[in-house]
DNA sequence: CTGTTAGCGCTTTCAG
DNA sequence: CTGAAAGCGCTAACAG
């Protein structure tokens, strides 16, 4: 019924080794045979065994991408730009490599889950993106994981995440903390001196970067901060939303709103324009990541640049082993900020 | 070195049958056997060889999802949503299908290479998201390539996307013919007589269908198109600024713009707004989809909303046989008109 | 409920 | 440059 390598073989008159020496194209092979066997191919309609192949080889043609959500275009953005960079020549025969995407909604739980699914099909490379939940527990466990990723001879990248000690792995992390940091005192410079600030999800590393990275500049600004001005929340925008109405009510004297990301800041936005404040007249939003819709919005949000394609390329071709990997493992990636409408001076003062 | 189930047979003192067995849980095993398997896989840290098992079994846990670009929302929210659904209890060895997706960037060409390659991977299950190319030799390669692929056993179904003729596949078709009649209504009820149309790709069944409703809502009203006004572009936010520069150059008496979908809206305000027209009191701009991000914009966007989340998740139940196919194989999906800030009565008249 | 026995389809030394 | 042969690790009848 479904024709084998074997039927290949039979029609060109080589023996099965030749065929599948012609379609992994690692092996030289007479150009007249060669000829020969694609034809055969060509006229069987010949579909390579991919499980069969994986398993002579011990080694499969897939990768996997962890991420929290697909849906959002922080990963989405960073997903496309791996898998752009994953193909080509060069995997087992002919080239491209299939990318398993795997949303983990951020949970250590379906990190690892997805891990051993990967791990089980002896995936050539898997990239690790976003923040991590900071705990202990998992994170030893995860670095276990990793280990034996790497030992059965998976490539292992990590991108907008921190390093694992002890792992034989490459590294890309974001410029969370200075990112924040400019931002910060970007307002400040702008005369604003009562910031709320929406954080992401208290136990996050990118939480905890961004917020360090705010907290510092204001600590070298010598500006005092009050506890009712952190609030925090998920990464989303009704999160941003509903954490404005908050802060809101616990003080409306701010003049400025910073967010943990740019969808954060456009739930700020929708939650400020509610109220009757205008932005950035009355209160000041900064986002960010700058992800594609943050320059259309209302107004155009100033936020701070991560360059999230070209990391991820950068993953995905190290991943591939097409690129060396950064001096000691670990490579920043630094934002930019970017100054737009939704902030301004600040207010009355 | 790498633990193989026979190890695992050997530490519990049973068959290799066995632990296969209570690996998949899909046969009769007796509690204590149990037990003493799932303690040795335990101990010895095994992970199960998936393309062993993928070749022994003849299917692989691998599902695909075939998007044009998973950085754009629109296939990101839907392969979101396949991914949550395919997973779960009911695959082999214990649930958890992979997701693989892959970016064809809408071409045929890579479209019908990322078949083959799921072909080869032996998939259980395959999900085309999107339109398709207006191409009767690739149509009749893919519908080829489809029936091949379900001759295996692999499960297709369609997103989005036309149903493909003489195939065993299952069709969500969206309602985008219906949806821009409405749209087109609705400006018209406001007077508007004007208007700019931002077309997608010519080649593409959802750019013809959008268009085609337009069209439909404007005979039908008994007014009267000037070539002019029809402009086609891509499908992202840049393709719509230029457009609608060009639109402006041909006919800057235009009332109103139709987009071919959100994002080219959105580029459309931008053109308009650096041409000093106020959106909607000078121009009326109208998009489609209603993508998370639109109601956020500036003003928020007019539209018509496809329920891409809950799509994607039938057709992931679909896909995995755990929803009945509709009667005949094909259901339509409807949109809904989305009246928001960017359409306003018509100016001057 | 459990063990035995054949492969699944391909890759890869090892010879020639 | 090509062929022969020995598995890769698992599943699935088929017995018991």
């Amino acid at each position: 019924m479904t024709v084998t390598l074997a039927d290949v073989a039979a029609r060109a008159q080589v023996s099965p080794a030749t065929v599948s020496r012609v379609l992994n194209g690692n092996y030289p092979v007479a150009a007249a045979t060669r000829e020969r066997v694609l034809r055969a191919v060509k006229e069987l309609d010949y579909v390579l065994n991919g499980p069969a192949s994986a398993l002579a080889a011990a080694t499969s043609d897939l990768v996997g991408i962890l991420v929290h959500d697909i849906a959002d275009p922080f990963f989405g953005v960073m997903a496309s730009a791996i898998q752009a960079e994953i193909g080509g020549p060069g995997g087992r025969a002919g080239g491209e490599r299939l990318a398993v995407v795997c949303n983990t909604g951020g949970s250590p739980e379906r990190e690892l889950t997805y891990l051993t699914l990967l791990q089980r099909q002896r995936a050539a490379a898997v990239v690790l993106t976003g923040g991590a939940v900071e705990d202990a527990t998992h994170g030893a466990a995860v670095a276990a994981k990793l280990r034996r990723l790497t030992d059965a001879g998976t490539r292992v990248v990590l991108c907008g995440r921190l390093p694992v000690p002890d792992a034989d792995v490459v590294t890309l992390a974001f410029g969370n903390r200075d990112g924040a940091r400019e931002l910060t005192e970007h307002l400040l410079g702008l005369g604003h001196r009562r910031m709320g600030y929406l954080a992401g999800p208290a136990d996050r590393t990118t939480t905890r970067h961004r917020l360090e990275g705010h907290r510092a500049a204001l600590a070298a600004a010598g500006v005092a901060e009050d506890p009712r001005w952190t609030v925090h929340g998920g990464y989303d925008r009704r999160s941003g939303y509903e954490a404005t109405r908050e802060l809101l009510a616990a003080d409306p004297s701010l003049t400025a709103v910073v967010a943990a990301n740019d969808s954060v800041a456009l739930g700020a936005c929708a939650a400020l324009r509610e109220a009757g404040r205008r932005v950035p007249d009355d209160v000041s939003v900064v986002g960010f990541d700058d992800l594609p819709f943050s320059v259309d919005a209302v107004p155009a949000l100033t936020t701070v640049r991560l360059p999230l394609a070209e990391a991820g390329a950068r993953a995905g071709r190290i991943a591939m082993g097409r690129e060396e990997a950064p001096a000691g493992g670990v490579a920043e990636v630094r934002g930019e900020l970017v100054v737009r409408q939704s902030s301004g001076p600040a207010r009355g003062e």
